[in-house]
DNA sequence: TTAAAACCTCAAGTTAACTTAAGGTCAACA
DNA sequence: TGTTGACCTTAAGTTAACTTGAGGTTTTAA
């Protein structure tokens, strides 16, 4: 038996096998804990130590993030999830019901924006005082409180 | 006449009107021409001045960051427009494509995420050995390259 | 037991997309 | 003709979400 397999046995897991196992770096796991969006304890020599479920969290979090969440509005979320005991099943899923209705919301705006680009940018309705795109109450209204997509490559 | 009126019967646009008519600030309006996204010359008092069709050009911009496509990649896009001419119909026409395309994508990446979250997140295979949530190659190498969305409020 | 690998903290750096401030010039109108 | 509002430039500040670096400690494995 792997060192590695033991440490998941013993629901104990280091920094850097739980960095592997998300997928993101070291650095971000202590800043997410410094964010309070994660939780660790730690050994006799100060090392940072684990619950298994940490790995499901960062899951979320990249998850909820890549829906366009940020991490201020995932620490809200995840703030609901019970703090004593390990969160199950029914935990994961209200979230999971939070975030299925923003994204939701956020498919039906981007699908009117297509639907806008397709009928007025390419329109060939150039003068300014007709074409609605040059009227920000009509257009960019929705765009002001609505969702931006980066890359994060 | 108001000499705004007169200002836009010119062509010759102030960036304040610029602004107020696109709803942006005159320090984006600054920067957008500093990353080269728009153009202005000066008048004989160094004040900049604009083509009507910098409405456009700043719409296309919103709307395009709307859909998630940074500065960068909009200014590449936007160099594809005719440098000597206004751009017609036809121009807008084809920008409108190339973002569609983008547009399309990620919606569905939206769609498959959305899926993912109702099926996966919330389910109830919590273990650590079974659950392709904890599996990066399965689940996280869709996001790696994915999209992100954030509000811009 | 000892060297390398993993970990620690804290401060500072990074990127995108802007905004704000300071200090000065120009234009519009009463 | 003055004064107020619109402009100008340049530099620095802002926010989110991390990353990098320096300098030092702990663990692991041969």
């Amino acid at each position: 038996m792997t060192v590695q397999q033991k440490k998941l046995i013993e629901a104990n897991l280091t920094v850097g096998f739980v960095a592997k196992r998300s997928g993101v770096k070291v650095s971000t796991l202590h800043f997410y804990e410094t964010k309070g969006l994660i939780r660790s304890w730690r050994n006799n020599g100060n090392q940072r130590r684990y619950k298994p479920d940490v790995l499901r969290r960062v899951a979320v979090i990249k998850a909820a993030q890549a829906m366009g969440i940020t991490l201020e509005e995932i620490k809200q979320t995840l703030a609901t999830l019970p703090d004593e005991r390990t969160p199950t099943k029914k935990d994961w899923s209200a979230l999971s019901k939070q975030w299925q209705a923003q994204l939701d919301e956020r498919i039906a705006f981007m699908q009117r924006l297509r639907e806008r680009v397709d009928g007025c940018i390419g329109c060939g309705c150039l003068s300014m005082d007709k074409c609605p795109i040059y009227n920000k109450d009509d257009y960019l209204g929705d765009i002001q409180n609505g969702a931006v997509l980066l890359n994060n490559n």
